[in-house]
DNA sequence: GGCATTCGTTTGAGCGTTCCAATCGCAACT
DNA sequence: AGTTGCGATTGGAACGCTCAAACGAATGCC
């Protein structure tokens, strides 16, 4: 009746004929009503269009169905419309699940430690998504310690007794991917593949190396012919060119595997500008890729977000079961001009 | 004492020996306390770590300190990334300003707007930020017959008579944008400049547009060969590609200012493979742009964020004064490879 | 000295929800 | 008939905060 006052509990219930508490229980513990009862108060709801508001469920459950992921600077562009993409996904679907996410900012992991404080004090967030883990992330063990839900969108790196502070986790298997890349070079044709690989020390860089050191193996390449075959260096489109040029002289590859689009924009150049024949695959399936028709593995981002999403809803519903709390997805390859045979 | 038990504005007022209200004022009413209270007051909350819980607040204010946006599904991919980094700057300055930023994502407008309606409802937000602005945007209308708080990052496009049913927006000028290309490219002793635009339609492209030919004309350029010089295609890197050629035959260009660096790398591959001395200039300054060495045009995202907030805070806290609540902030040119004279 | 004014502070109430204990109605079993 | 048990529903309290009004103590004025 009254338009200008927002609906509450309280006029759902007068309505109904029921008590406050019970237009509660129809919401969050229907099993506890009569049906009857339940329809009745069900078109009292519609009628008023009531919605439940959040902050005073917050401040009576200290829940605020609202996830915290902390918005990193763009490095590198080309590559950083990765986590975007699962940013988008996660927020779809947590928003299809009855989640929110929030952002924030930090300069680095001790700044990112704050705002979890902040963010638990001030917000009630109910947990935290993780992304660009490292070795020796103390953010985990932070939240570990403080029994804050959380995942990470990449594996724990480094060194770690199995099953010890252990943390649910999603990740793509990068390894996979670039023995997908070789695979399809392979079935193409080609024999002496090179990999366009970043310095040791990145943990993401030594899984996606291995993938394609693996696969050269199983096809009877021996370890000294690898070797020639393995460049290392930082993530670019000028040090891929260069690195591209550099292999092509020492080792005479027909084919280039990398470990990111921007390298594998930079063996493209190195292909077309020479008039080479020299095929090349990318890393992430970049929205540049697409545009230059480059061969590209593909991370599938919208599963990886979906999946990480669960994690966090076992741990909040309380529901998990014996799900699995480490998912390992397989990307796939995006195959374009770049890979295919003159 | 307690560790386990949160403190609370009783818990800091207890300790400080005033009561519960004291202490609010001195957080939210400062000029209400006597000096020496207020510094008791405040060790008291360093003293216990107190932080106010944002939900309380709210239910008794009805206001969040949360700022919503609409995350956009990565359109194009290669301009997508403009969004990322003004999302990046409005979160925070958001931040730095007390405010947070939450997500949500829609399929279009009408989804958009009851997303506004549910998160209105249920999370009291404060304020949206709207992108992506265009013709006959429903949007603004609705928030603005509900006194939502908003600002647009984007112009409104379409005939509007002035002032009616104005309301705060940040935009950039593309218009000088590509003027500033072409000034640039003269300077380098171009005259024939070609335009790769996109088809009639968009207002975003009219603009960029327009700051070319108004440049031409300035040049002493006559409209018959603008008309020649001026090629519209759908967004993307074959199309930019294909569009270079035929302009190429067609009015021989010396440079071409793009509106789009997709639009651009096409033009750029053509002018390389070709071995043409084609100059080029994109727009948005994209990663990609960084990574080829792509001549840009580079919006102020950072300043058109924070001054996106600025207007919106303006009309939170009522501080709002003679502040223009229409900013045009000008583009400025990162100069690379793609323009340099041979 | 009585009365209004001001400043600083306190008190009570209420925001809309969920938790908890209590209550009610009804069937079942002594 | 009395008791027990159970499912459905209810009313009071509390979450932590801010609003509005009340309050006490100074200060001013006639």
């Amino acid at each position: 009746m009254d338009a200008t006052t927002r609906p509450t509990l309280e006029s759902v219930a007068q309505r109904a004929g029921v008590s406050r508490q019970t237009v509660s229980n129809v919401l969050n513990a229907p099993h506890l009503v009569r049906a009857d009862t339940t329809d009745r108060v069900r078109a009292a709801i519609d009628a008023l269009g009531y919605r439940p508001s959040a902050a005073a469920r917050q401040l009576r459950t200290g829940r605020s169905r609202v996830l915290g992921l902390r918005l990193e600077p763009v490095h590198d562009g080309i590559n950083g419309a990765v986590l975007d993409r699962f940013l988008h996904a996660l927020t779809e679907s947590a928003q299809a699940r009855g989640y929110r996410v929030m952002l924030f900012t930090a300069h680095d992991d001790a700044g990112e430690i704050a705002q979890y404080r902040e963010l638990l004090d001030t917000a009630d967030l109910d947990a935290f998504v993780l992304t660009s883990t490292h070795r020796d992330d103390v953010r985990a063990a932070w939240l570990a310690e403080r029994d804050v839900p959380f995942v990470t969108f990449g594996r724990p790196w480094g060194a770690r007794p199995a099953g010890a502070g252990a943390h649910p986790w999603v990740d793509v298997d990068g390894a996979a991917g670039t023995r997908a890349a070789v695979d399809h070079l392979r079935r193409l044709g080609h024999e002496r593949i090179a990999y366009l690989g970043w310095p040791d020390g990145s943990d993401v860089g030594e899984d996606r190396a291995a993938g394609w050191a693996a696969a050269m193996v199983d096809a009877g390449h021996d370890a000294s012919l690898l070797r020639r075959l393995h460049a290392r260096v930082p993530d670019g489109v000028a040090a891929g060119a260069q690195a591209t040029e550099r292999v092509l002289a020492d080792a005479a590859p027909t084919a280039v595997v990398c470990a990111s689009d921007s390298l594998a924009l930079g063996a493209l150049t190195v292909a077309r500008s020479q008039g080479t024949t020299l095929a090349v695959v990318g890393f992430d399936d970049t929205p540049v890729a697409a545009a230059v028709g480059l061969t590209s593995v593909a991370q599938p981002l919208s599963e990886a977000a979906q999946r990480a999403l669960d994690l966090l809803l076992d741990q909040l519903d309380g529901t998990g079961g014996t799900r699995s709390r480490e998912v390992l997805l397989a990307p796939h390859l995006v195959e374009r001009a770049s890979s295919r045979t003159p």
